[in-house]
DNA sequence: CGTGAACGTGAGAGCGCTCTCATAGGATGG
DNA sequence: CCATCCTATGAGAGCGCTCTCACGTTCACG
């Protein structure tokens, strides 16, 4: 590090001075061009640590028309959803998927109606080269119109509609699991609080459900079924209507770790023992569910590695513009605590 | 939108043909330069209109060396550790604070050792224009490093040394509301759960612990004080300790809102009534505290109001590069619930 | 020993923009 | 009516980089 000439970073000029080699040569050294003959290399390389140099991003930018950065949209009503921590573990799945790819990560967040057409401008004037679009609710068009602009887009969450490449959990599976489970624990009246059904976590977590106990030759009555809102005071309320209306219940599916806490509370509020008389599973393994009392049996999801894969898939997509649509669902797994211990 | 000549996005230069002006007045009135006819104007910006024109970031960075661009760096630990949405709320605040401002939200997130360097790297090359630190921990070298570096920083969370801008909450205040609250309830044994000792707020809020105890003239032993993690499982475990060593203890003001959940729990488990036999207050105000059984007074704090103020701050330095560092103090506000209504 | 491929390197154009400087009018003042 | 100043605009350089093309060596092969 040491005796720049002008003031302010280094440039490639200034490298290619002090190694005695051309602008060109110091650019594929940098660039890690294999055709560069090994002592210039050396040369270029020793010239570089000891001015300390770093590409200027913009001067690249301008040339190869990339901008080495990629958006990852987050509505604003997602980031605060989750009562866990859904929203940073994505983020750093996906930061740590581009560490090893020189690529920066861009955060927009829209923030309500309006905001979004700011976010639409920056991604269409292509200031990144891909985007990730985190759980935007129902049927948000914006994934289309970037796609019909050739920008490389990666959804995170099944979308409505399909033709879009995207990454999920398998909410389905998980369900089932959760279900089998309560099954297997000698459980003959399994409840459920789903969660909204315009979203398709919500739905699908339900299809599970009743997948599950139709195969299992017990189909579900609707008797046995609420709808709440992913939040804690919904699950509680959601309980309590259930327990009114089906008090025979002996165990409950909730679709998310949150609506299971306040199911938790109801049933103790009800008098009901967990496990013992009520067998409860929740969705998510989130941090709260192992400190729950009784702990919380949940399905697990691979939170970050649903950010790494999307940032696979988008790279992917950014370097091979054709061919079909990629998607990958990930799997759950079931983790079992006291508050679904057989009976 | 319409017939542009080449492919891909339209160029200050197809402006100024369409427009019928130099280029250089195409830029001038992009950047609202004022010396501009108004004929002219309106001619240009009708073919700006027309031709969909965006600038084009990187050739606009390279000649005003400016990236337009503010980097945020949340080290991973820190996008964990709160159960409540900490993180997402404060990212929200910058997001917000820079929507009018034109400038793009580049996210880093070090994993740990190592990573660290990474993200000084990329700083110190001077890929944006400042830099917003959230909460890191003790005594890490960054802010200084980057300051001395001559790039703009501000710290979320006071920061251990000084000379560096940061923008914090009331910590002291709030904890010192909380204690006066429950002196106020006519409570006599007041003990608290702190948090680690080793982190700005961990120690400011014991602090405010201590000083309010002092002023009412009932100065707080070592006994009704313990030391917790800011989890929910370490706020348990520190409520039995303190059981444990003070049962005549009729109060408890904890650190965070986690560590509350936690002891409530622990206090239901000892079979003590809150608030009859003991009162308890949280700090943080998350959503979980207005669900909990009994609903957990808490302590608010402004976390949006903390990211758009350090962003006020931080664009503040960027244009102002001499003058002291500032320094912001956000308000907490007391939330009274059922968990420390009076004797 | 000539021919051509393969390889390493340099010269130079140009990416899209901003900004300085020059210039053409028009207004102003003596 | 000419010198002066201002205003609106254009010409052109150049930011730091990549990439194409051309060139000079070297080496294998006939």
């Amino acid at each position: 590090m040491a005796q720049r000439t002008g003031s302010g970073p280094a440039t490639l000029e200034q490298v290619a001075l002090l190694a005695r080699v051309s602008r060109a040569t110091v650019s594929r050294v940098v660039n890690g061009d294999q055709r560069v003959g090994e002592t210039t290399r050396q040369a270029v390389e020793s010239a570089v640590k000891e001015l300390g140099y770093v590409p200027n991003r913009a001067a690249r930018s301008l040339v190869t028309r990339r901008s080495d950065s990629i958006a990852v949209v987050i509505p604003e009503p997602t980031a605060q959803l989750f009562g866990d921590p859904f929203f940073p573990r994505v983020l750093r799945g996906i930061s740590d998927a581009l560490a090893d790819e020189e690529l920066a990560l861009v955060l927009l967040m829209p923030q309500g109606r309006g905001d979004e057409a700011r976010v639409e401008r920056y991604l269409a004037a292509g200031h990144t080269d891909g985007a990730l679009l985190v759980s935007l609710h129902g049927s948000d068009p914006l994934p289309r119109d970037l796609q019909r602009r050739g920008i490389p887009v990666v959804v995170g969450g099944r979308p409505p509609g399909s033709g879009i490449p995207y990454v999920d959990v398998d909410n389905r599976g998980g369900a089932a699991a959760a279900v089998e489970h309560l099954l297997a624990g000698n459980r003959r009246q399994v409840a459920t609080i789903a969660g909204p059904q315009d979203m398709p976590p919500g739905a699908d977590r339900l299809a599970g459900y009743h997948e599950t106990l139709a195969r299992a030759g017990m189909p579900a009555g609707d008797r046995l079924i609420e709808v709440a809102d992913f939040t804690l005071e919904g699950g509680r309320a959601a309980m309590e209507r259930l327990l009114e209306r089906a008090p025979e219940m002996d165990a409950v599916f909730a679709a998310s770790d949150l609506m299971a806490l306040g199911a938790l509370d109801a049933l103790a509020a009800a008098g009901r023992r967990v496990p013992h008389d009520v067998a409860v599973v929740g969705f998510d393994d989130s941090p709260l569910a192992a400190s729950a009392r009784p702990a919380l049996s949940s399905i697990r999801q691979p939170t970050e590695e649903m950010g790494r894969e999307m940032t696979r898939l988008l790279l992917h997509g950014m370097r091979n513009a054709d061919g079909p649509p990629r998607r990958v669902i990930l799997d759950t797994s079931l983790v079992i605590r006291q508050s679904s211990a057989p009976m």
